[in-house]
DNA sequence: GTAGGTCTACTCGGATAAGACTTGTCCGAGTCGACTAGG
DNA sequence: CCTAGTCGACTCGGACAAGTCTTATCCGAGTAGACCTAC
């Protein structure tokens, strides 16, 4: 169970656009240079994250990046889950159905207790993601952080 | 983040084993039949089963897999990490310190927010699989099951 | 000085290869049970 | 009839390939801004 390295890249990505202000942009080039990244293969993900919602992409000079909505209605769920998908880890594929010990499809009407046990795990996780949002991730950072990114990332 | 096919194997192999009589066995080759597995790979999980110290091996003719200990006393947790491995899903490689906007070491004491919040995720994840044992999953299935399983699986 | 047109350069978007990991398979070492022969 | 020895077959254990997904890269379509020219 391994969630992808562009995970990591994205978040950060996005908590860095959080810190800008409203209609500015940051182009996939800046970011990669901010964070010393593949630029062509982090395009791709920021890709996903617009079609997902969470990004608007502008085209043309001065184009870019930015938030679609604002940072508290971003939650860090919405965010793994552009990048990695979002299904289960768990997958019941009904195999107590099959071979010398197949279970009829009547008595598998409710569904088995590990499946269950499993995807209440899952359930649980992401609550725990649903729970935070950009803002409260940038709530954490030093007060000057705002300013210093913006400089370093648009100079 | 996709947990191995063969979590739900073992998932359900240890299930099966916990409901034969203290001192009897199954071998891989009788489970796979029960399940219609792949016997030679399923086999390669058990063993990892076997070195977490969850299941127990004999060999010889009569021989096959155990369970090491009480069912109440096998968690899910131990299980899908048994073969899955212990590691966390998400993986901070401390980007935060590449590239033009890279932090100082002693910027970074504290632990990232983004890297806690998803491992606090992780955490809620285990709590919940930690939760319950292999005797809960016995528990919920129907009283003559252990009778037929002994039966389809020995004979 | 101003407005329109054109042109350039920069942006994202999707289609295309290489590497890593999961999945699947095989053969060898060890061990328990059964058979046989002797007492 | 009982017991010791030997044989055989069945078990797990680790080492070895193929498929699939993540990772990485490239080039093309589109657009906003800047420049130049005409009025």
């Amino acid at each position: 169970m391994k969630l992808p390295t562009s995970t990591e890249w994205v978040l950060h990505c996005a908590a860095t656009l959080a810190q800008l202000r409203p209609a500015e942009t940051a182009s996939a080039a800046q970011l990669a240079a901010y964070y010393d990244l593949p630029a062509p293969y982090l395009a791709k993900q920021l890709q996903a994250l617009t079609r997902a919602g969470i990004l608007s992409a502008t085209t043309g000079p001065r184009g870019g990046f930015r938030l679609a909505r604002a940072a508290k209605d971003i939650t860090m769920l919405q965010i793994v889950e552009a990048v990695d998908g979002a299904a289960a880890p768990y997958e019941c594929r009904e195999i107590r159905q099959q071979g010398r010990g197949g279970l009829t499809p009547d008595e598998c009407q409710e569904t088995c207790p590990l499946a269950r046990t499993m995807a209440e795990a899952h359930t649980a996780w992401r609550a725990s993601l649903t729970a935070v949002s950009l803002a409260d991730i940038l709530a954490e950072l030093p007060s000057g952080a705002p300013t210093r990114t913006r400089r370093i990332l648009m100079g």
